[in-house]
DNA sequence: AGATCCACATGATATGGGTCAAATTTCTGA
DNA sequence: TCAGAAATTTGACCCATATCATGTGGATCT
């Protein structure tokens, strides 16, 4: 038995175990309707009826353990993906060949729409954790869209916030500090757990300080110094991957 | 007379002018169909009978100063625009007060799609020299949307494109040098020109060294300092907005 | 349990581009 | 056409962060 036979099967049983921890009793499939994370994902803003129209195109629970893809840079673009536990992480490799991390998804939020321009995907996205996501395929998406004006509206609005969100995150690294970034990074973290009504002051930092400072344009070094400043000037806590926020207030406003 | 009549009276002028221009002889409308840009504005992908359809609902032609503003940040969103001739520039203020240049907009471009997720404006645009624009309400491009599924298609890729571009300057930002940040928007408005049937090698920058600067997350004197350095090394000759690029090749293995 | 590896932390040093200052060129308005 | 303002260039110096080096603790494999 080899070993890519081996980590095929446990990728099975992985699947297994996790659908059936997601399961409706009653019909073996589960349902937006259901899902704890509807009022902040794609079912957002639409109605009972409509929602049940979007679950039937939707592939749910994709579970993932870390380090698995969910796709890479180049491949033939054919869905976006919602966050369902867990946390995913975005990054294309740059024109000199580096890794560039674009971001950090959540749960309850979109990603892969960086594909639908040239039919391919840019980014590579990859599980930081344990993960489970849901499938949307674009061409069913699009059909429901021209079906339901409030999805299309919904969905222009998703990928125009991607937009705003990039570009804040371009003045934050032309413009910040060291410390105003990785301030930035946390608060925004904070602000996250607390739409998914975790705590904002303490939680797991689901990435590695090399994908910190990745995506703020910083080294791990730079990183790893900040948070070593900021727990010295009582900001923070910090524990390895445990943050637990002590001065919101000074945080806030470094992050501005 | 007042400096300010003066200056309408041009302004009129201008307008009647550049109207005049563009106008189609029988009932003194412009329309999508015969505009130069048709092949790589919005009706790129739409045939005569939907371009007409489009053409409706598109205010065309508005006239602009250099420095008028399209729209403010803040501002109720209500229309996309499309550049048809000059140059815009998009940007935000920062949390910390400073401009943040997102983006320059030549023609056959549409910028505002930053103001779709939040109903207003979060960038605030600008005319770079005396330029017109297409305004296309949202309303009714949604409407069409849903009528003809390939604009639909088509606007969704728009926006990821523009996602993508953002998270490309993002790693240019986060991963490069003053000299290839710069040989990179060389390349691309040389590409963007190339695309325009214009000159690739020769054309006047529409924006200031600042703009560029501010664009590229590098101060004005660097800016400075790198078109010095390149035109030093026979890469490009510079003179004010003018630019030759003399060596391709090498600019083009910066830019990567 | 020991060996290996990896993430993270921290110190010492180097440097690219920022900051400040000043000169020069170009634009604008009367 | 001229004066003042604005944009650009250039030089000198400095600093935030990168780079390089080394150490430490925790995880993983055998």
């Amino acid at each position: 038995m080899t070993i890519s036979m081996i980590v095929a099967i446990m990728r099975h049983n992985k699947i297994r175990e996790m659908s059936m921890d997601s399961v409706c009793p009653h019909n073996n499939t589960f349902h937006c309707g259901d899902c704890r994370m509807n009022a902040l994902c794609l079912p957002l803003a639409l109605q009972t009826k409509e929602v049940e129209r979007l679950d039937e195109i939707i592939q749910r629970g994709k579970p993932l353990q870390k380090d698995h893809h969910i796709y890479h840079t180049g491949e033939e673009f054919s869905s976006v993906f919602a966050v369902r536990s867990g946390s995913i992480k975005s990054y294309t490799i740059s024109n000199s060949g580096q890794e560039q991390v674009t971001g950090f998804h959540l749960p309850g939020e979109i990603f892969g729409m960086d594909g639908i321009g040239q039919n391919r995907y840019t980014n590579s996205a990859v599980a930081m954790e344990t993960s489970s996501v849901c499938e949307i395929p674009f061409n069913r998406l699009q059909e429901l869209s021209i079906a339901i004006p409030t999805l299309q509206r919904h969905f222009f609005q998703l990928m125009s916030l991607e937009i705003t969100g990039d570009q804040q995150l371009l003045s934050l690294l032309s413009k910040n500090t060291a410390e105003e970034r990785v301030a930035t990074l946390l608060m925004s973290i904070s602000n996250r757990n607390f739409r998914l009504k975790l705590s904002a002051t303490r939680f797991r930092l689901p990435m590695s300080r090399a994908d910190i400072g990745n995506y703020l344009g910083l080294t791990v070094e730079t990183v790893s110094r900040v948070l070593s400043r900021f727990q010295k000037q009582a900001l923070l806590k910090v524990d390895k991957k445990e943050v637990e926020l002590l001065n919101l207030d000074k945080l806030r406003e470094l992050a501005n």
